[in-house]
DNA sequence: ATGAAAGCGCTAACAA
DNA sequence: TTGTTAGCGCTTTCAT
């Protein structure tokens, strides 16, 4: 800025006027800096006008797992277009489920100095946290709940989603029902895992319900169907806990001819594609979203009010090829 | 800092070694000023830091198109992870496909000094990144080429991928195939158009090709599916442009119960389970990603070798359930 | 091993 | 309307 204020011969702040669209600049001035700025290849660095200024960066930070998935994918989107029509960036980073890096990006997203943060929990302690928050910083939880903080958070009914699915395989008189079961060590699937088992149990069918645990994908799902369809007493329906698992049981079944019900968490693309029919536990990812980056964008325009937490709705619909 | 240094009774220095890890500081002096820091509630600041130290940022610029998108949101996924093991934080930006907006967001990213940039292209002209990419700016243009910039760019081999599948329609016996379409205004869609056309011409079938432009979306291509099936010469094979008019014509397809052949550029996940056979024009969207980020951190690492242009092969595969 | 002073690039506050 | 001065939070350089 100095070298353009020399060339222009001018002060250095009326290069800042200028370049900052000041309108207070006689147009020839301004005429000169400009020139000077092309000549010399200026570029101007926000980072040292955010530092002096003391305004916001105007970057939010976001922890999500797995970008590649669908699920996490729409709702990176959402908040990447929200943010960009308030002319702010976004910062993405990936913990992949490691409490550890989970703790250092966001200490590092907090050196930074973004305006707030979008975290999708992988551990279940955020007490790292909690000093920033109470020093003002937006924080909103997403997907799964914070743990040793309070803040805004914003769930899905994973409870009420399971549950609903159960009774309705239920009240269709299946009496065994199988759920396949990811990893327990997420929030998400032990709720889905509570609901089912609860819906169950309010239908004095307790011992109804098995749970077959370690289905990772769509392989592991395939061959846990095709192992319990073989078993001594076959189950006459199958709860899949996300839509991974579903996508194998849908497959399975397929191939073996076999006619045992089946409901799954989460919707998915081409679900209506598949070729058998089965229901899905679907929700509005996207809304999901929204909800969150609504709630930081509020706290960052300076909302105070006590923290929200959200739940949203889930229905239960039919899929597949009829 | 300076807080934290009269509290803890060292000089500010002291403060920036004992934060920064720097060895020759004597034990006590550093817990003492490590007390300081917890008691202030001291926050360092990475954005001063690299401003005086003019070390990098520690982060990268991505601009694409549709996160949500699978096809990006698995490049935005091997982007981030290649990012992560460099300690490198990504900044995700969506022009969505506005020329205006992508210049005002690679500006943007370059008054933040990122370290690196990679560019889908959403418009034809990057001259403006030119003096950038001149004063060592580290730029890597993805699945669409730049416009008057030389730089690195990794591109898909959309011309030979349209090609062979056109040539394989004909090949097996196919004299009337329409082309599904989407825009013509990118350049991938070009190239596979031209890839097609160049096909049937080579068989001496340049008039069996028909195009129907203006395919947008699953809904539009099982339109366009059916209207072209009930016209008076219907085709017996489409090809389609992309994933998703391939969706939609293979449901319509299948709705008809027609059996005109189909080929689609793009696989897509559950392509296996669609309820008819068509073929996938596929490729490793992954390798795509992993070659441009290496690239990105080959300059970043000193590299200024000229720039390369890398073409990435195609497979024409068999999909849907047999 | 520790500290004092200067300054990264920029803008706020004030003065002319 | 334009310029001067100070200083954002930090690290460099050099001295002790």
């Amino acid at each position: 800025m100095n070298d353009v204020a020399g060339r222009a011969g001018v002060s250095l702040k009326t290069v800042s006027r200028v370049v900052n669209q000041e309108p207070s600049v006689a147009p020839e001035l301004a005429t000169r800096v400009r020139d000077a700025v092309k000549e010399l290849g200026y570029r101007h660095n926000r980072l040292a006008s955010s530092l002096r200024s003391g305004r916001s960066t105007a970057t939010i930070g976001l922890t999500i797992e797995e970008i590649a998935n669908p699920f996490y994918a729409s709702i990176t989107a959402v908040i990447a277009d929200y943010a960009a029509a308030r002319d702010t960036l976004l910062i993405t980073a990936s913990p992949e489920e490691n409490p550890n890096d989970e703790q250092r990006l966001l200490r590092d997203l907090c050196s930074r100095r973004v305006d707030g943060l979008v975290v999708v929990p992988a551990s279940r302690d955020h007490a790292f946290l909690r000093e920033e928050v109470e020093l003002g910083l937006p924080v909103v939880f997403l997907d799964r709940p914070a743990g040793g903080v309070e803040a805004d958070t914003v769930l899905l009914d994973n409870y009420g989603g399971a549950h609903r699915a159960v009774s309705d395989l239920i009240a269709r008189g299946h009496r065994d029902t199988a759920v396949l079961l990811d990893r327990t060590d997420v929030y998400t699937m032990r709720e889905r895992l509570r609901g089912a088992r609860q819906a169950a149990v309010e239908a004095g069918l307790g011992d109804g319900l098995s749970v077959r645990g370690g289905v990772r994908d769509p392989a592991t799902a395939a061959a846990a169907v095709a192992e319990l369809l073989e078993s001594p007493r076959p189950p006459t329906a199958f709860f899949a806990v996300n839509n991974r698992i579903t996508v194998g049981a849908v497959h399975q079944l397929w191939r073996m001819g076999n006619d045992a019900a089946l409901s799954g968490f989460d919707d998915f693309e081409l679900s209506n594609l598949m070729p058998r029919e089965f229901k899905v536990v679907a929700y509005d990812a996207r809304e999901l979203a929204r909800r969150a980056v609504e709630l930081l964008f509020d706290r960052i325009g300076g909302d105070r009010s006590a923290p929200h937490i959200i739940t949203l709705p889930t229905r239960l619909e039919r899929r597949g090829l009829r």
